[in-house]
DNA sequence: TCGAGAATTATTGTATACAATTGCACTTCA
DNA sequence: TGAAGTGCAATTGTATACAATAATTCTCGA
């Protein structure tokens, strides 16, 4: 608790073993997927000093890594009352949706004109994996995180790209998945079917439509897990 | 040079005059407004221990300015290189007018379907202050501001609202404005007009076409300005 | 004279000491 | 008994010392 313990000695700060260059960014990176994965509940206060002891380091990488949520939308930091782990009221839920479907459908739309072949191809590819791991949820949630992401490069703008990660990480703040709701993941493997089919065949219109109606029924899929009245 | 220097008695870090909570707050709304002001030049290094001198502070709120400005976009920061004051290529203002159409057109439709009555009125009370501006740039850019701002706290989406600021800050990074152009004031103007007008009639899908419009006069204004070529 | 390598220096990354603030528990008085 | 005031502990904000790294300069040899 104390921080006066005998610690071990002074140790070198070079790159450690992720692929992390810094400290800061090793803490921001674990901080975030533990947000994720829910090992901090949203509405829960974290403590500087603790996550420092936990990853023994000092409280300077964890403050900076703490500032970076913060501006991510994941932490909410209040002067001398420290930092709390953001949780999303109903409202928030369908703002988020609502940018989602505006985000998505333009990286859609964007994609049709600008994918390259080998970007198309990488779509299609993930689609047939997404097939193969049919009847393995983990997986299709691995899968389907890297068709939105290929979804996401293939529009080639970078600030879309940040933006739709900024989204996916709030949407991270909620702690279940849509893939929970029976029949969702296989729903969504058809529709990404139809997203891909729009996009090879460059018609911009109908890929940002398609996408739209996409991000619309996921959000219907999350508003009946949350709050059980559609 | 040196920070050990006999340095005045450690002063209390309580609220500053400002109304910034903290000095890193402080020190962040000063960088920001400096690169805006075109005091920091993009493509300028900016050295940590240099602001924390100029503002009298030591170099951890500048630190931590530095981290939520590169999280803006406005600083780049290599280990060990330091900070660098961003700086947009051709392909990277395109992409940025690209996004501003698409968020700044579904903030003028959202504003359409959620927007107050007292919101609207807003509006035109910034077009009528705008009208009594002519002649003055720089009263008319501080209104342009406004109205932009107006339009997009209107469409009622925080998520919207932030990427837009994001947005609105790496503009900043275009040292001149698009006013320069002869004639763009007024035209603007007019657009404005156009914009407020449909928002007023509750139409949602003319207020995102006309806006998407007014976005692409001003790129057009912005791209002539910078490259010549448009 | 030029280039490769080593020492030097400038600058950032990290750790930690200390100051300031807040919230809570305890005391005290009506 | 309850409520208000006061002191203490927990926690964050800030300053600064030190370590590590990269850029620069200097030296020496071909």
């Amino acid at each position: 608790m104390t921080e006066s313990a005998p610690k071990s000695p002074p140790k070198p700060h070079g790159r450690n073993k992720s692929g992390d260059t810094s400290l800061g960014e090793f803490v921001h990176a674990w901080l975030r997927d533990a947000i994720r994965d829910g090992s901090y509940q949203p509405g829960e206060r974290i403590r500087e000093a603790d996550v420092a002891v936990r990853l023994d380091v000092s409280r300077t990488p964890v403050r900076e890594a703490f500032r970076r949520l913060q501006a991510d939308g994941l932490l909410v930091l209040t002067p001398w009352r420290g930092a709390e782990v953001a949780q999303l009221d109903r409202g928030q839920v369908v703002e988020l949706y609502a940018m989602r479907r505006v985000l998505e459908g333009t990286a859609a739309g964007l994609a049709a004109e600008h994918a390259s072949d080998a970007e198309i191809d990488h779509l299609f590819d993930l689609l047939k994996q997404d097939k193969a791991a049919r009847g393995d949820p983990g997986r299709q949630l691995e899968i389907n995180r890297a068709f939105h992401q290929a979804l996401y490069a293939a529009a080639h703008n970078r600030y879309l790209l940040k933006a739709l990660n900024a989204l996916a990480d709030s949407l991270a703040l909620l702690k279940s998945t849509t893939y929970e709701v029976p029949g969702r993941a296989a729903a969504a493997l058809g529709e990404h079917g139809i997203i891909a089919e729009a996009i090879r065949n460059r018609d911009a219109e109908d890929a940002e439509r398609v996408t739209r109606a996409h991000i619309e029924s996921a959000e219907r899929a999350r508003i009946e897990l949350l709050f059980g009245d559609p």
